[in-house]
DNA sequence: GCGCATTCAGAAAGCGCTTTCAGGCGTACG
DNA sequence: CGTACGCCTGAAAGCGCTTTCTGAATGCGC
């Protein structure tokens, strides 16, 4: 064929001339963007073909100045929750042929802010922020002085479960909303004694749980004293060191709520290690409803979040024209009583 | 400040006519890629700073000809098997600055050609392919012709668990080793009748891991009959439907193998639902070790795959300079006994 | 004090593509 | 038969950046 050890791309350039073209008709060729004389379009189709032509996507962004690539930052895509809603951010990105830059910022704020710059470095036409924000004002300043001025070139960004930045489209659970109802839920079952096994307070979604929960209690007459809510990191063996913890303390509620379902898979691990049963000992409810919690045994009760839903409509927000006003979509929580749950003994 | 309603990108061009130096000058600073003098460097710095100017990432890869993006192609994030896999890719992928372009192709093969070719538009340096390939002649032949001339071009290529391509560097579970090993440890248990579950055939991954698990049984003098063999999707779902039917058909094995932990979590909750109790009634194993599987009631046997260290490897494997021959990495599968495994009654 | 070697800044040539702007031809019309 | 108008192709100007090459200072040695 040609000679051999092709080092260098193919170029439209070379696409061009082998079927004795212009650049100009091969490039209308390709994007059928003009007609074009039959047999010059057979020429530039057969060459392409030929070359095993690939348009190069860097200097197309360049001249078009836009590109199809949608950037996604999440806390850890190993985690079910962040997990299922990327599962519906993908379905829908695959719908409108755009391209998804994944990042797990392992819930490091500069490397969520390193990820940011890149996004829009890589002139990303959009940006979704999945999971909570840092209350920490340099990182907010930080993350301001990027997204600000992506925005203001036309870049969209969106949030998933996060408010403090308010000029963006997002997505909110009701998470205040939802952990209250379950707060109700848990009491009519009978239950007057409560423990909260939380992550860190700083994150808004572990703060309106919290709050939305306690709020409901106390309407029911029960409080919640600041010793019954353990806090821990965020993930399963947080739950697990949160509930050996309430344990170790001598602590003993009739029901636990534990503000994730990941965090409830390690309290439940806890306490079977320690000989608590659930739900005969103690009542255990999560949060998010994420796949497997329903496989548990005891099943898990939730507060079930549309996850997949959520990514979906996050993607989509993000691909439409940006509106004046930001676009708020709230979710509510549904109640999913299991068999973690029951009367208190 | 600036005239508002900036519409339009802040250039290097800009950043140099701030601080009235060249262009050239103000790309070496920003690069530290030559000695400038203080002063000038100061003003660039202070320019850059003033004008919030994010280089264009599309430019730079045009102009230098190499990009810092990777991109990986999986199944589906949501599953946790690759959720897994991608946890450790993306670590390496940070600490190498690098960003990840993750594609869900939802097993779709047509997708998954399409993201081939998206990737390589985008010249990222290198594409990862995790898990099974399709048993699918047209397919194959597609594939090649995209990474072909990637490959030849400079990218890098690499699989995770697939053989069929051969020239690509590949990260390899011992599939068919690990699942002879599980059956050893079954057989031991005192178990000499056997169904398995299983996902598609087509998948190399599965068809390993039923050769292996088969010849073993075989060399302990236990067969296997075909009707023994239930295939279904290869999900959590695709395992309850594929434990349900072997139910239906009256199969009474004294132990099931379910092809990935997936499917056994399916398979537990169908035993659950159909009042077969495990390993009472009939003992269970995965294979893979996901990380929810010990945290089950019983907690599954299976044959531990060290997931995210795959994924780590893969991704330091793609990021070294090719060699001449394709390197192999193969990963052994370590038997982990837990409840959901005993001694027939 | 002059010539030469060094530094370091700037001009300019691409990287591969899209798209505007002319220009060439063919047709329809006067 | 000449002019006007379309339609299609090609030339060329960028898109924003890196990097080589050139040139102007400066510092040094003799």
């Amino acid at each position: 064929m040609d000679d051999s050890g092709e080092r260098t791309h193919v170029t439209l350039q070379d696409v061009a001339r082998a079927a004795d073209v212009s650049l100009a008709t091969a490039s209308r060729v390709l994007h059928g963007t003009a007609r074009v004389r039959d047999d010059l379009r057979e020429r530039v189709l057969a060459a392409a073909g030929a070359l095993a032509y690939a348009p190069n996507a860097h200097a197309q962004a360049l001249a078009r100045a836009s590109s199809q690539v949608v950037g996604v930052i999440c806390h850890d895509v190993s985690d079910p929750y962040f997990a299922a809603i990327s599962r519906g951010v993908m379905r829908v990105a695959a719908e409108h042929d755009q391209l998804v830059m994944l990042a797990s910022t392992f819930r490091d704020p500069a490397r969520e802010i390193a990820y940011a710059a890149a996004l829009r470095a890589q002139r990303a036409r959009a940006v979704l922020l999945i999971g909570s924000g840092f209350e920490d004002r340099e990182w907010e300043r930080a993350m301001d002085a990027e997204l600000g001025p992506y925005v203001r070139t036309g870049g969209r960004v969106a949030v998933v479960s996060r408010h403090r930045s308010l000029r963006v489209d997002a997505v909110l659970p009701e998470n205040r909303a939802g952990a209250a109802a379950l707060a109700r839920a848990l009491t009519d079952l009978g239950h007057r004694e409560f423990a909260v096994l939380t992550g860190p307070r700083a994150l808004t979604t572990v703060a309106d749980r919290l709050a939305g929960f306690r709020a409901a209690l106390a309407d029911a007459g029960v409080e919640l004293p600041e010793d019954r809510v353990i806090e821990a990191p965020f993930t399963r063996d947080g739950g697990y060191q949160a509930a050996a913890e309430m344990l170790r303390r001598g602590t003993r509620p009739t029901c636990v709520f534990a503000v994730t379902d990941v965090m409830a898979i390690g309290a439940l691990a806890a306490f079977r290690d320690h000989g608590v049963r659930v739900p005969a000992d103690v009542s255990l409810a999560g949060f998010d409803d994420i796949p497997i919690v329903a496989d548990l045994t005891p099943a898990l009760t939730t507060a079930r979040l549309p996850l997949e839903e959520m990514g979906e409509r996050a993607m989509e927000l993000i691909l439409q024209p940006p509106r004046a006003r930001s676009r708020i979509e709230r979710f509510p929580a549904e109640i999913v009583l299991r068999a973690s749950t029951a009367a208190p003994a």
